[in-house]
DNA sequence: CAGAAATGGTCTTTTAGCCGACAAACGCAA
DNA sequence: TTGCGTTTGTCGGCTAAAAGACCATTTCTG
């Protein structure tokens, strides 16, 4: 009775191409889960050395460095990979704290998910470029911390959240706005302080509009 | 004709484990290069789409920005993997240049390599694993940068290149001093001023001594 | 060997944006 | 409603390090 798990493996792009009797297989080796705002999912413990993927909903990614400082890594959108991406033991310092109301992921054992890549070569070729893929972003998003300065740091990151939403007539973008200007700062490696009067020098710019609850940004300023 | 190629491949850690056979078809695809200090491997072109080791000597990668700014993104060491280490496209916008008096490298179009994953899923996942390392070790540099101030970076700079050599009897080791200021500090994210009046500065700590032909380090000092 | 180019050394000036401090606004709980 | 924690808004001081300017030294090249 788990048709609902099948089919969402069967539409990740990772899976796509599989016949019924492999996604049966992978769908034996999945767990699932299903929590809620606020939830923590850490890395340690019982989930350690597992890859996720997202069904749905949106989390954070949180690093907490050597020096106890919490450092938001990443925000993740359905389909996304996290985890134990190099099939290897977890970092104990990471962990994930779900942004939506509620978010569902599905998870394998590492071990079980080699295995399993080992007999569908088709899908090792696949996870390999996805993880790929991952290496270039995290290289381009570093060199857009390193070389830019803050306001096109966030610029560029509303432009990113901004390309998976439809824009309106007017040509603006909604975001929900689950991050407080602490987050946004963190992922953008600046302070809360400077992103706020950043947001309201570009509001004031007309380059966007926000409340508590939403940003719209004007797709054409980017 | 090809023992010495047949021999690296054969130790290198990703296709360690194959047998001979193996070893013969993943042989077959590789091509040898040995170039020439100053010489620069451009990612285009022919070159366009391949995964590349390094088997002898060192080389830095370069990328070019948009502004055209050249921004030295690593250094590279023998065994070392570079390219288009997705399997992709190459960058356009990158480029290899050899430090070391020659440089021998060995490379493989992406789609042939794909292929040889297919039947040989094993090394997808040592390969996704490698990358993996690779994925944490970058983590780490840009947390690195991000977080510590200059001169901080440049001591990890040194200690990163000093834990792959020897130190003397009296504790320092002796690197080869093929960087300008204006290298370290792309690489370290900084300004040559800062890095020439920074080594100057641990120079008149007793951390280092420093010649145009090598940099000696205290080890202890990190 | 001379002259040019690249690299290193040392100033001074300038600035982005971090940091602390504090107030206002919101949002939840009881 | 009142209160309390969290998030947002604003200000000015402060500093690390970038940026600019110049010169000295080394290295490369014809």
């Amino acid at each position: 009775m788990y048709s609902s798990q099948y089919w969402y493996l069967q539409n990740h792009s990772l899976f796509k191409h599989l016949n019924s009797s492999d996604l049966n297989e992978i769908c034996y080796i999945a767990a699932y889960k299903t929590v809620r705002k606020g939830d923590i999912i850490f890395f340690s413990e019982e989930n350690n050395g597992r890859v996720f993927t997202l069904k749905k909903g949106s989390l954070k990614i949180v690093r907490i460095d050597v020096e106890g400082n919490e450092i938001v890594k990443d925000i993740l959108k359905v389909g996304d990979l996290f985890g134990s991406l190099d099939l290897m033991e977890s970092n104990e310092d990471e962990y994930a704290i779900v942004l939506s109301d509620t978010a569902t992921f599905c998870s394998f054992k590492a071990s079980d998910f080699e295995k399993f890549i080992e007999n569908k070569p088709e899908v090792a070729v696949k996870y390999t470029k996805w993880i790929g893929f991952w290496f270039k972003r995290l290289e381009n998003r570093y060199s857009n911390i390193m070389f830019k300065d803050v306001k096109t740091r966030l610029l560029n990151f509303l432009r990113d959240i901004a390309k998976d939403h439809q824009a309106d007539l007017e040509g603006y973008v909604t975001l929900p706005n689950y991050l407080t200007h602490q987050d946004i700062a963190s992922l953008i490696c600046s302070t809360r302080q400077t992103v706020t009067s950043l947001l309201n020098t570009l509001k004031s710019e007309g380059i966007i509009t926000y409340s508590r609850k939403e940003i719209k940004v004007k797709i054409s300023a980017l």
